[in-house]
DNA sequence: TTCAATAACTAGACATCGTCAAGTTTAGCC
DNA sequence: GGCTAAACTTGACGATGTCTAGTTATTGAA
C-alpha cells in the first residue's frame, strides 16, 4: 500500500464508488444512462468488476434509490429546520418545499424512486432509507391528527398532495418553471389545514 | 388482395398493431418488456419493420403513452356516466374512481405515461391524447370555480391528490390493495371540495 | 393492361447492454 | 512465507436499438 494511488486492483469502496457514479449518470444523462458498464466505467473498473457488489443492475438501482431517499429525507428536514417548529402549518409547507426541490433538482433519480421502475424492496437500504422520509412526513402531519385514523388521513393527503404535485410537473414540461415558481404555484393551491379537523 | 390473410409482404396496419402489441406487452411483463423486437415478434414481422412507422423506441413510446391517454380518459368518463350529473362532488369523485381503476388495471401503462420515462410530445398523438384527459380534469372542476384562477387551482389541487394518491398507491406495494380498498381509503382521504371556497 | 416508382418489409450487420464463466491479482491470516 | 478467499479482469453469449442494402408488393400513370 503505497502512499501514492497506485493502479491496485482492488478498488477499496467500489460499491459506494458505484452508487456515487449511478448517481452522477442520472443527473447528466437520465434514467437510461445508467447502466453498469456505464457506472463501472466512471469508477475506473472493468465492465464486470460491479457483479460482485451489486447482483443485477436493479440491484444498483435499488441501492441508488436507497441513496435517493436518503438525500431526499434530508431535503425535507434541511427545509423544516428553517422555519419555526410551532407553526405546524408552516412546517408542512416546509417539507414541501423540500419535497419538491428535491425533486427538480434530480428528476431522474427521483423518476427512479417513484417512476415504476422494478425495485429489491427487501434489499435492507432501500427500505430504511424510504422509512426515514416516511418518519419525516409523518411527524409533520402528527399535529393535524388526534388519533392513528386521523393521522393516517392527513399523512396520505399532505403525500398525496405534494407527491402528484411533484410528479405531474415533472411529466408535464422537461424545462422546468423557475424553482421559485413552482413552490409558489403549490403553495397557492395547497388548503388551510389547520381547517380540516372541522371538516369531518 | 384475396380474401384469406394470406402471408402478405405488407402488413396492412403494422402501426396499430405495433401499438397494440406494445400495450400488450406492457400489460404483460412490464416497463421492461416493451422492446421494438418483441413488438413486431408479436406484430408478425421482422425486427427491423417496425422503423418504417416509428423512428425509434422512444416513438413507440409516445404513441403506446398517447394510446394510454385515451384509455384513461375513457376510463375516467366511464365512471363519471354512472353518477347524477347535478351533484358535482360526486362527478369529482367518480372521475377520481375512474383515475385509480385505470392505473390498477395498467400499472405498466400508467408507469410509461407518467413515470419519467422520455417521450415524445411534439409527436401529435400524445399532446392531443393527454389534452382530452386534461380537458375532462378540467370539466369536472368547472362548477368548484369562480374564474380563470380558481379554476386552475382546483384543477390543480384534485388532480395531485389523485395522481399522488395513485402514484404511491403503485410504488409503495405490486400486490395492489384490492380495487375497492384502494378507492375507499382514497376517497375517506378526500376532502370536501364544496367546502373549499370559502377557505380562501 | 403494363410498367415504373414508391412504399413496406426482410436480411444482415454493428455497437452496446446485462450477465455468466474462467482466470488473475491482491489482502489477510496462519 | 504460503494459503485461502475476496476483488477484479478478460472473454464470451444472447438480446436490444439502429443502420444499410436488398426484396417484394402496391399504386398510379401511360
Amino acid at each position: 500500500m503505497t502512499a501514492s494511488t497506485k493502479p491496485s486492483h482492488h478498488h477499496g469502496n467500489l460499491r459506494s464508488a458505484l452508487i456515487e457514479a449511478g448517481v452522477q449518470l442520472l443527473r447528466e444523462g437520465g434514467l437510461e444512462a445508467l447502466t453498469l458498464r456505464k457506472a463501472a466505467g466512471v469508477a475506473g473498473v472493468s465492465h464486470a468488476a460491479p457483479a460482485h457488489h451489486f447482483a443485477s443492475l436493479t440491484n444498483l438501482r435499488s441501492a441508488i434509490a436507497a441513496a435517493g431517499f436518503e438525500i431526499f429525507d434530508a431535503s425535507m428536514k434541511c427545509e423544516i429546520k428553517k422555519v419555526s417548529p410551532s407553526n405546524p402549518s408552516e412546517v408542512v409547507r416546509a417539507a414541501c418545499r423540500g419535497y419538491i426541490l428535491f425533486a427538480i433538482e434530480n428528476p431522474a433519480l427521483f423518476s427512479l424512486m417513484f417512476g415504476g421502475t422494478e425495485l429489491i424492496r427487501e434489499e435492507p437500504p432501500l427500505g430504511a432509507s424510504s422509512g426515514h422520509a416516511y418518519e419525516t412526513l409523518t411527524n409533520i402531519c402528527l399535529p393535524f391528527s388526534t388519533d392513528a385514523k386521523s393521522l393516517e388521513k392527513m399523512r396520505m393527503l399532505v403525500w398525496s398532495l405534494v407527491h402528484g404535485f411533484t410528479s405531474l410537473m415533472l411529466a408535464q414540461q422537461k424545462n422546468f418553471p423557475l424553482v421559485d415558481d413552482a413552490i409558489q404555484q403549490f403553495e397557492e393551491m395547497l388548503p388551510d389545514f389547520s381547517k380540516f379537523q372541522s371538516m369531518e
